[in-house]
DNA sequence: GCTTTTTTTGCATGCGTATGCAATTTTCTT
DNA sequence: AAGAAAATTGCATACGCATGCAAAAAAAGC
């Protein structure tokens, strides 16, 4: 319990103060001797103002504590300077930063994010009507979907809409994803020219496109080898379905020897599991590959081989895409693939020779070898 | 590359589509035969409306995907249901979790959180400009500060502010915290009690009074037992800051046997660096304690000892703060403590007789023994 | 100095909604 | 059935600001 500053105590505990009524335009003109449309003047950055005015309009608001009111601003510039950005959960390790990023990112172009999330069911229906009446000027969506239907009332209402991560069959989303398919193409690869025989895929999603691309990548890369047979189990990105997911596989008569997981959360979770649970040597009994490479990836007690995904120029691109269509007032439905590479560190059983690409281009090289 | 819905590939990429126009309550009312204040009060609760005629509204309104534009709304009812959300960074893994927690409660309680984060240095004054345009109701920080001055001005327009596992000086912030000194103490009487002899400390953010307090109470509970001296290195909440602290620790003619870490953020690291870089096992060479209890603290590779940071019941006086300001329209200031208790794992070498607070209270015992 | 051009200013209006008040309709009383 | 009470409705206005337009002031040209 603590007291005002006189030091008698409050009843209701610390000190108290009451005040409402934010400072107005107007009371900053009535201060500087000038009319309400000089103060707004003076703050609209190339408005038509004396140098002088807008001095003394600033020094009257500085002395006031006069802040322009954005809401009304926005009733009248039918902007409201405000992304909605849409990511049901956050376990994932990277969508902190993915959030760190695009708030940065949009605010240095002067917007701001209202943010939606704790939501576990990953349907965006029910908040959606939130988000709308709030006249965000574009949509973000991350780690979610949104039904058809309100696809629709986005592209009728004009705002513009970005999954990121994910992709839609909605012809007016936009999307940024890295490549999954080639992701996982790539681990393939790599796993078949590390001498692995037997092969497995731990899903995250199922319904994502991201996962389902990932996998499809995986299985295309084996079938280039002659495999179409793999392990195969459900981790649905969560930790508890994705141990006993591992439990399956490695309980199996013939376990794999290589693992990939649809994403690091969950492949960290499945080494776990492989070491602590089957008292697995990773790599040497069996290698486990993610997609993402989190920070824990690095990890020494994890040295988990991952596949980048490019958090960076993957904001970059969904900011700017929504950008792009904010600024020209059309919905422009852009697909930006982002390339990533493969984190090549001790989790899976090292090839003997370089590997490539069915493209040519290098996946990994033994050190020294070019 | 993809085409418009009739087939023809466009220019810029995908399809596109111009609209612009939200609709208003006066075509609502419009088409619904009635005046614009009943569509207002249709979307009003316990608004005076004949049933009959919010029925009409409703459905007129849903035929012309209307939603209230809830900008003008705040104009009028002087409340933007907006909480402005400060967190400079979100490396912690506790932010995440606190954000999930955090959105949702608003949510329910019918309000939606402006986020911002993703500025590195930390203190919040060149952001607090634009949240007070938004006219938020209520401003909520955590990992980071704000100067006084403009604390002040927070409660000159009545928008109260609630700190978020962090105290400050200033008479009008409320703050959330959990019994940090409480905690370090705890952690102290545990690892005396353990039979360890040579004691460190790795602290977070030097400024922040969570760790002030975390430290001061570790200090506390050994000096209790006759133990003045002890390890000290900064951290400063960054991974690349605490391996060099862990390294100059370990490094030294008498490593300590015993180090509490302020978070278990950076505690993680410091295990990382004492067993894969200096060969050191954890326990029995070194107990690692941290704080926080992450999820990845229970991941058995880590087993990590740790105070828990109650983070939903934190959030949830964190909001019930908020809200009990908002309502009473008053800016009360209270400073909500919240207990936590040790989660003992594998990572600390364990008593081998129950332990005590000070207070009687019991911070661990032996299987078995109660 | 006086006209022409340019810059600056204020006035008035509207953005989309909520709400007090008076008018109207409905429901209840007797 | 008529009057009183209650419920519903529309009108008008205000919220805080941006902006087109015309008036005023300043600058430039002669």
């Amino acid at each position: 319990m603590s007291a005002g500053e006189d030091g008698t105590p409050r009843p209701e505990g610390g000190p108290a103060a009451t005040a409402r009524h934010a400072v107005t335009a107007e009371e900053v003109a009535r201060r500087a001797g000038v009319s309400q449309s000089a103060v707004s003047r003076a703050f609209t950055p190339g408005a038509s103002v004396a140098p002088k005015t807008r001095e003394k309009v600033l020094a009257a608001a500085r002395e006031l504590g006069y802040r322009p009111n954005a809401m009304a601003r926005s009733l009248i510039t039918n902007r409201s300077l405000i992304i909605g950005v849409v990511m049901a959960y956050l376990d994932n390790m990277i969508y902190p930063d993915v959030l760190e990023k695009l708030a940065a990112s949009l605010q240095q172009r002067g917007y701001q994010m209202l943010l939606f999330t704790g939501f576990k069911d990953r349907h965006s229906d029910p908040i959606f009507e939130q988000v709308m009446q709030y006249r965000v000027d574009g949509l973000l969506l991350a780690s979610t979907t949104l039904s058809s239907d309100l696809s629709d009332e986005c592209t009728a209402a004009g705002v513009p809409v970005v999954m990121f991560n994910r992709m839609t069959e909605h012809p007016l989303c936009s999307s940024v994803t890295s490549d999954n398919r080639k992701g996982g193409r790539q681990i393939a690869e790599f796993l078949v020219a590390g001498g692995h025989r037997r092969f497995a895929y731990i899903a995250g999603a199922a319904t994502s496109s991201t996962n389902r691309d990932r996998e499809a990548g995986f299985r295309e890369g084996l079938l280039q080898h002659g495999i179409a047979q793999i392990g195969y189990a459900k981790g649905n990105l969560e930790l508890a379905d994705t141990r006993a997911a591992a439990r399956g596989l490695f309980a199996a008569d013939e376990p794999p020897d290589a693992v990939f997981i649809g994403s690091d959360h969950m492949a960290l979770a499945v080494m776990e599991v492989a070491r602590h649970e089957f008292g697995l040597r990773v790599p040497e009994d069996v290698s486990i590959v993610g997609y993402d490479d989190v920070g824990a990836a690095d990890w020494p007690s994890f040295s988990l081989t991952s596949f980048t995904l490019p958090v960076e120029p993957m904001v970059d691109a969904a900011v700017e895409l929504m950008m792009e269509q904010i600024e020209s007032s059309s919905i422009l439905s852009h697909h930006r693939v982002v390339p990533g590479r493969l984190a090549v560190r001790g989790s899976a059983r090292l090839p003997g020779e370089p590997v490539r690409d069915r493209d040519g281009t290098l996946i990994w090289a033994p050190a020294g070898i070019e």
